[in-house]
DNA sequence: GGCAATCGCGCCCTCTGCTGGACTGTT
DNA sequence: AAACAGTCCAGCAGAGGGCGCGATTGCC
């Protein structure tokens, strides 16, 4: 069944056409496009959109927008009305909405009968004309169809409708099938030739009145009417054109004049139908069915800003901003909270302020997650942690952010800024959270600790406990062995804490007699015992010696010039003693003179150790606590400089262990 | 035209978590 | 003394809460 083509190419409502945009963007003052700009990319199709033509990628059923490379262009999208009417049902009345975005794509919304369920369709590479004509078959496998419950949306819901394509792929195909592919091509393109009666049922006479009243001679400056029908209710969409005269401010009045006998030729044809009006600006998506509310928008494309601040001569349009503008000078409040005392200048504040503070109502929820927020913006910038979308480029890296603040907060750390100072030590932070938790844990008494819930470990940080717990108690796949006996451990922690258990035991045991010691290399010096070995020489008399230490004690005795043996004299009887244990074992009977003390071997230490830290010198406290088992190197391990060091100047050879034979040999040597 | 509701953007804040260098104790 | 490991600490970014304020729009 053929289709009567019904309408020639002008008559498609072409609301603004990309090069009136581009006129009027040169006429326009900046504000004004920018606004535009802002307007579009708000939409979600794409930030940059309105720099350069969008482009539809249709990749496995996701459709994505893409900005082209051709810069310094600005392609606004334009709405077409396409008039056609299908012929499978005879009268079923379609409506075809055109947006083209620019030369390379198309965004169609089709209206099936009933009006509920629409169709966005956008396409690639087809230009109007060959649109109008003939559509290619192959073409049309590149478009993509989004479902559409409610009518003609704005760019901002077609925000929402972008996201909902990944999750409705499936359903989207499903619905591409059966209303866009499976749709005999040539019927559309009979549709769309169907050029004579427009789908919304408006007049073509209707529309050349009109254009006739408004002097338009062709399709650049038109008066687009159209009609949709929906469950026998008829609505009349009247599209009105913004032309320079409104634009310019001195033009508002006649313009609005000239809407009003627009809107009366068109109420009046109305009301003999009985139609519902609905003003539609051409130069944004507002829609009114008051002709009252359309005049006051239409201000809004102007900068008529009457009402002056007279505190800081900012100008605003209406009294009712000046008013709440100066409130906020006074610091007047009106809307005060009933549950506490905030109080806000303006209503909608007050309502924000309850939702977040008291009902905790969250209108706005998230359809990926749980989440849900007082504010739409808040969902929007939750939304972005799902889509990674992040649209706030630095300038200087290449780092992006989801908000404006974390790019500020960022740029920070180009600029080297650390506004946060703190007020005991004055140092300075680039972020509030950072220096409060430096107060916290360098300025306050009661700093709070985070206890390993595994072992005894304190830590300051939450962070670092995290750390702690993943590097000691966390269960490692590859076995852990212990470096003195076959246990394994899959836990660092216990692998640590068996290994302690090794630490004073004597591992090393001698296979010729009963010694034992703790250290390996203790054993290889007592074995020399056994074999008879003595690899260390005198070079001044050929002596052999089976340790450094002696051999270094015998040169300074015998071969060194400036040797000067320390002596420890009895503070009785002034005898000498080449060592203090001896000193102090006959002190103890000497009866020469009273009343003079002994320092203790500890104090004597403490006299030569370097000042330390309060913490250093507690764990000494815990050394020297320590029960002494290796009776046979007590001397060298726990006194080194008692002896070695100061008599005979060779600290680092100190560590060898006595035998009982060699220790003796020394003492008697030393206390002739 | 006034008012309330709503929207949108910006700003600032807090909490959270990760990272890497510095410091310190142990081996 | 050096290597290693654990802890400390500042830097930095992610996510979200809350408010300020101008602008717009529906309704009366």
């Amino acid at each position: 069944m053929g289709t009567e083509a019904s309408a020639s190419p002008e008559q498609f409502t072409k609301i603004k056409g990309t090069d009136v945009i581009q006129e009027k963007a040169k006429e326009n003052d900046v504000d004004k496009v920018s606004k535009l700009k802002e307007r579009q990319s708000s939409c979600g199709l794409e930030v940059d959109c309105s720099y350069g033509v969008l482009q539809a990628k249709i990749v496995e059923g996701e459709l994505e927008l893409a900005p082209s490379n051709e810069e310094n262009e600005k392609h606004i999208l334009t709405l077409q009305t396409v008039h056609f009417a299908t012929d499978e049902t005879d009268h079923q009345e379609m409506s075809q909405l055109t947006v083209q975005p620019a030369e390379g794509m198309h965004v169609m919304v089709q209206q099936g009968e009933s009006g509920l369920q629409s169709l966005l369709v956008l396409q690639q590479d087809i230009n109007v004309q060959a649109e109008l004509n003939e559509i290619p078959h192959q073409n049309l496998h590149q478009c993509v169809a989004i479902s559409i419950q409610e009518e003609v949306f704005s760019l901002h819901e077609m925000e929402v409708m972008e996201i909902n394509v990944v999750e409705e792929s499936v359903e989207v195909s499903s619905e591409e099938d059966k209303l866009t592919v499976n749709s005999p091509l040539d019927e559309n393109t009979e549709l769309i030739k169907d050029k004579d009666k427009g789908i919304y049922g408006a007049e073509e006479g209707e529309v050349q009145q009109l254009c006739e009243e408004r002097e338009f001679t062709d399709q650049k400056e038109e008066i687009f009417t159209f009609e949709k029908l929906r469950e026998g209710e008829k609505e009349e969409i009247i599209l009105l054109p913004a032309n320079s005269e409104i634009e310019e401010h001195e033009d508002v009045h006649s313009s609005e004049q000239d809407i009003d006998e627009v809107s009366g030729t068109a109420k009046n044809q109305a009301k003999s139908k009985g139609m519902k009006r609905t003003f539609h600006c051409e130069i944004c998506i507002f829609t009114s069915s008051r002709i009252s509310s359309f005049n006051r928008h239409m201000k809004t494309h102007s900068d008529e800003k009457p009402h002056m601040c007279h505190l800081c001569l900012k100008a605003f349009r209406t009294v009712t901003l000046l008013r709440n503008h100066v409130n906020t000078h006074t610091g007047t409040r009106p809307y005060k909270c009933s549950d506490c005392d905030m109080a806000f200048v303006t209503s909608g504040e007050l309502v924000r302020h309850r939702r977040y503070k008291h009902t905790h109502e969250k209108p706005f929820k998230c359809s990926m997650c749980k989440y849900a927020s007082v504010e739409a913006s808040k969902l929007k910038r939750h939304i972005r942690s799902h889509t990674g979308e992040r649209p706030f480029h630095c300038c200087l890296c290449s780092y992006a952010s989801k908000d404006t603040y974390k790019l500020k907060r960022h740029m920070r750390t180009h600029s080297g800024e650390k506004p946060y100072e703190c007020y005991v030590c004055h140092a300075r932070f680039t972020q509030s959270g950072t220096m409060k938790i430096h107060i916290l844990q360098k300025h306050s008494e009661n700093v709070p600790k985070h206890q390993c819930p595994h072992c005894s470990t304190v830590i300051a940080r939450k962070s670092d406990l995290r750390v702690h717990l993943r590097n000691l108690h966390s269960y490692k796949a590859t076995e852990m062995k212990c470096r003195y006996c076959p246990a394994v451990f899959h836990e660092r922690y216990a692998l640590i804490q068996h290994q302690k258990t090794h630490r004073n035991e004597k591992r090393f045991k001698c296979d010729d007699c009963n010694y034992a010691c703790k250290q390996e290399r203790h054993m290889t010096v007592h074995k020399r015992t056994h074999t008879g070995e003595k690899p260390f020489t005198c070079l001044s008399c050929n002596k052999c010696f089976r340790q450094k230490q002696l051999l270094n004690v015998h040169f300074k005795k015998y071969h060194d010039k400036n040797f000067i043996p320390t002596v420890y004299e009895c503070p009785k009887c002034g005898k000498g003693f080449s060592r203090w244990n001896n000193m102090r074992k006959h002190s103890e009977h000497c009866e020469a003179v009273k009343g003079k003390s002994i320092p203790s071997a500890k104090g004597r230490k403490n006299k030569k150790k370097k000042q330390k830290d309060p913490k250093q010198d507690a764990k000494e406290e815990v050394v020297e606590q320590m029960p002494i088992e290796d009776t046979s190197i007590v001397n060298i391990e726990h006194h080194p400089n008692e002896i070695v060091p100061v008599v005979y100047g060779m600290a680092a050879d100190v560590e060898e262990p006595k035998t009982e034979v060699t220790c003796e040999m020394i003492l008697n040597m030393m206390d002739k």
